[in-house]
RNA sequence: GCGAAAGUGGCGGAAUUGGUAGACGCGCUGGCUUUAGGUGCCAGUGGGGCAACCCGUGAGAGUUCGAGUCUCUCCUUUCGCACCA
């Protein structure tokens, strides 16, 4: 064996042996349990970045853990091909978009398959390929068939930079999610689906979702937003005609404090009494103007003006002003809003500050309300009772609120409601290159499904957007059609698909990609649901609810049998790099990669300093973030691999941090991990004459130093194991890395007697260690002669008997602190135990003289003795 | 503003769920090998003290024989949500 350790020529010549066995196939086997291993697919933005090497390194890990204790493990790959980058790089260097995704797909595979991960590549797939996409349409068609996607004309949210239109859980703080420009308001046709319909289920199984972080659910459980109330009306009239306002409340219980009704800018009240007040006209206007810019609404100052009208309230007659408020939202409930001032924070202020009645309704026994100042018991509707609420005085939130409804109900002015946030989700997309909505408009016949054989309609590849909107507006050769129905002359829907669509289902394709004829068949059936899904936080709203939506209505098709289609969530950390800079003589900031810097410790390893290779003169640092463009402080992966190879930068990725956790770059750490795979390799060099696979032994005659040696390797395994099942990977990697120690403090002359231990200890090692650096455990593996194929091979597990001591150490305390150690004989009982610890030299010296009160003896850890 | 999570050596991070704090690694110090640098190997490394000892998990209280871990108050950081009626 060479000694010396060639990461590059190694894993090239393994990941060929891989491919050639085909040992990363997958086939169903209803015989075998099966493990479905997911990685969000990467968008092909060109190449891979640091983010995507964690989260298929962590993907690998868990997959090849699962193949070892015996399942089926299928682990897939694919491409988020549709999407606005490749539009942009279009314009930028007149590339087709379809060539220029091709491109960096066929690079970045490349790279993953550097990486040595186990994929099933004859299962990838692009969402950019008609054999993907024809299923987007088939699937859509159906919708439209059951209602559950139908056509509407509304105020949507539109990026002006991206120049489409954004559903609404992409935009955050008011601006488009990937452009970060303030969207405008704009009413535009457009294909929904009906998600809303799904709410109360896809609220309900959240908790059934074990496996899933809890934030994560709670964040869905927030965005859906269910709440419970009351929705009543009040009547008006306006130019003799009978009308009525409608409001949603969540506190039926306060409706006689109401002393005015407040509504949205939008609202047809609000435009009906504006159209006869210039000035209110004006304020409007204001309103709609500012309810879409602001990010920071909540900090605003709550405006209002009345409007002149008053309706009636509904239980007690009494004339209510109507006022448009600011802080009331169009889109949620019915736009409009009760006030009821003195049991609402918000409502109390804009009363206070317009001058408005304030009624208490609610008391809580021993306190005392004022109109002052806001407390917050006033609404507290736990422990809040009625009173000046006539027949309702005395009653609790929930009697009270049960009482009004009824009461209202009994006059057709309001009943109990559920109010969700959760919004419809508007898929179409003003962009070339997506998905086409298979749709044709005729003059006769309207919005015409584009027939199921006529699928896929194809996205012609050849256009190169030049900025002035849509190319497919300008191509005559796809929008040109026959009406389906009537065969007149009509013209093809030219929006696209949200890319969210291609990725609501993509997983459940990998299942039966070669299936041309059917979105899915029988496979689908073996390997779903997802056992384990990996991928960022940052999809935790939008990828991940609109795919449970997916999966739900395929499974309400019939297409699918499973209610969830990820078992387990794990969602992890960003990668970090230090940022280092200098101010520029123009004020602005230059920022320097870490790779040119270099940082200055003292004699006690602290840090002092940064200079600038380069001139050797000082730099800033700008502490730690997220590796990106704008700060320069990313890491290739490429350079990377190259330089260390793909084992190294696995373990790296592994030991740094836990996987939900951020990870810090530190290219001493890297070498750290370089350094540990040169000693195991080494160490297998050395050892390879004395190495034994079969060193099946009669472990009771070893020496005592090698039964303890044995003990330690034993018990780094189970922690491992332990930290292995609860993906603690960190620690797993520590694990190996102290039996690596164990096995090197081993003598020389010792070697040959502790064959066996060896053996066995480095055939755990390189087994608990393979899934993380699979290279090099693949090749040990066999040049050892300990097998044909670790990849198989089964899982380690710690013998029992060497797991047990015939003495162990345990700590001896003093009113809790640390005063000695005793060794004990491990099945030593308490007396034995207590008799020995009193008996310590150390500890003699703390209880002298004094009274014992207590002993408390914990087997197998310490003994404390409280004294006086 | 509301909600959640987290604060442990010079640094990344351990601590099997109330039981010996600082595992493992990085860095640093000293030494050996090397023509030299790097690599490699050996020893040391929470703080204070010559020492026995004392102090130490953001701060302060509490529960307990015993608290990094549980409870309360406060501080800081990060991440969500944000006029939700």
């Amino acid at each position: 064996m060479d000694k010396r350790y060639d990461p590059a020529a190694l894993e090239s010549a393994i990941q060929r042996r891989w491919e050639e066995t085909g040992s990363s196939r997958s086939t169903e086997n209803t015989d075998r349990e099966k493990f479905y291993c997911l990685s969000m697919f990467p968008y092909p933005s060109g190449k891979l970045h640091m983010g995507h090497v964690r989260n298929y390194t962590i993907g690998d890990v868990i997959s090849r853990y699962q193949r070892m204790q015996g399942r089926n493990v299928l682990q897939p790959m694919g491409w988020d091909a549709f999407g606005l980058p490749a539009e942009n790089a279009a314009m930028d260097n007149g590339i087709p978009p379809g060539k220029w995704t091709r491109d960096n797909i066929a690079y970045m595979k490349q790279q993953l398959k550097s990486l040595g991960f186990a994929i099933d590549w004859e299962r990838e797939l692009a969402t950019c390929d008609p054999d993907y996409y024809k299923w987007n349409q088939w699937l859509f068609l159906r919708m439209l068939e059951r209602g559950i996607a139908y056509k509407q004309t509304q105020v949507v949210n539109w990026d002006p930079v991206d120049q489409t239109v954004l559903a609404n859980e992409q935009v955050i703080d008011g601006c488009g999610w990937r452009t970060g420009a303030p969207v405008e308001k704009r009413e535009i046709p457009g294909y929904y689906l009906k998600i809303t319909d799904y709410a109360e289920e896809l609220l309900d199984d959240l908790g059934r979702l074990e496996g899933w972080p809890e934030r994560v659910r709670t964040m869905q459980a927030n965005w859906i937003g269910k709440s419970h109330g009351v929705r009543l009306a009040f009547p008006y009239e306006v130019d003799g005609k009978q009308d009525k306002l409608w409001v949603f409340t969540t506190r039926a219980d306060t409706v006689m404090g109401i002393t005015f009704c407040a509504v949205a800018a939008e609202h047809p009240l609000a435009e009906a009494a504006a159209a006869k007040d210039p000035e209110l006209a004006a304020f409007v206007e204001e309103c709609k103007r500012g309810s879409v810019m602001e990010a920071d609404l909540a900090t605003i100052e709550k405006k209002g003006m009345p409007t002149g009208m008053h309706v009636t309230h509904p239980l007690t007659g009494e004339a209510i002003p109507v006022w448009v408020g600011n802080y009331v939202l169009m889109t949620y409930g019915e736009g409009a809003v009760m006030a009821v001032p003195a049991h609402d924070e918000r409502d109390f202020e804009f009363a206070k500050h317009y001058g408005l009645p304030v009624k208490q309704v609610i008391d809580i026994p021993g306190k005392t309300f004022s109109t002052d100042g806001w407390q917050d018991w006033y609404a507290d509707k736990e422990n809040g009772i009625c009173i000046n609420s006539g027949k309702y005085d005395g009653l609790d939130y929930e009697k009270a609120t049960d009482a009004i409804a009824v009461d209202l109900e009994a006059k057709g002015l309001g009943e109990k409601q559920v109010q969700w946030r959760l919004r419809d989700w508007g898929i179409s997309r003003q962009r070339y290159w997506g998905c086409p909505i298979p749709i044709i408009h005729c003059e006769d016949c309207g919005d015409v499904p584009v027939p199921d054989d006529q699928l896929p309609v194809v996205l012609p590849e050849d256009c190169v957007p030049d900025g002035s909107g849509n190319p497919l507006n300008r191509r005559g050769d796809f929008i040109n059609v026959d009406c389906p129905a009537c065969g007149k002359a009509a013209r093809r829907e030219t929006d696209t698909m949200d890319t969210f669509v291609d990725s609501s289902w993509y997983f459940i394709r990998y299942c039966c990609p070669d299936n041309g004829g059917a979105m899915v068949d029988d496979r689908v059936d073996y390997w779903m649901p997802v056992d384990q899904y990996i991928g960022g936080i940052e999809h935790a709203i939008l990828h991940l609810l609109y795919s449970r939506f997916w999966n739900k209505v395929m499974r309400d098709l019939g297409l699918i049998k499973c209610d969830e289609p990820f078992r387990r969530l794990l969602t992890q950390g960003m990668v970090l790099n230090e940022i280092f800079y200098r101010k520029q003589d123009n004020g602005r900031m230059r920022y320097y990669n870490p790779a040119e810097v270099e940082v200055r410790a003292d004699e006690k390893g602290r840090r002092s300093g940064a200079i600038l290779i380069e001139d050797g003169e000082p730099v800033e640092s700008g502490g730690i973030g997220t590796m990106s463009k704008s700060k320069n402080n990313g890491i290739d992966p490429q350079a990377l691999i190259e330089q260390y190879g793909a084992d190294t930068a696995r373990f790296f990725m592994m030991f740094a941090s836990p996987p939900e956790q951020t990870l810090e770059w530190s290219d001493a750490g890297v070498e750290g991990a370089y350094r540990f795979l040169k000693r195991i390799w080494v160490f297998a060099c050395d050892n390879n004459d004395i190495i034994r696979p079969d060193f099946n032994n009669d472990w009771t005659t070893l020496s005592e130093d090698h039964r303890d040696l044995r003990h330690h390797i034993h018990a780094c395994l189970k922690q491992g194991n332990y930290d292995m099942e609860r993906q603690q990977f960190n620690t797993v990697a520590s694990a190996a890395m102290k039996i690596s120690n164990y096995l090197h403090e081993i003598d020389t002359q010792e070697r040959e007697s502790a064959a066996a231990v060896i053996s066995e200890g480095f055939s755990m090692l390189l087994r608990m260690l393979s899934p993380i650096t699979p290279h090099v455990c693949d090749h040990l593996w066999r040049e050892l002669g300990y097998g044909d194929n670790i990849l198989t091979a089964p899982w380690p597990q710690p013998d029992e008997n060497a797991l047990v001591q015939d003495e162990v150490e345990m700590a001896v305390q003093v009113n809790g602190k640390l005063r000695g150690k005793v060794r004990v004989p491990a099945a030593a009982d308490r007396e034995e135990i207590q008799v020995q610890a009193l008996a310590n030299d150390n500890v003699s010296r703390y209880i002298e003289g004094r009274e014992i009160k207590k002993v408390i003896v914990v087997p197998g850890r310490l003994v404390n003795i409280v004294v006086a």
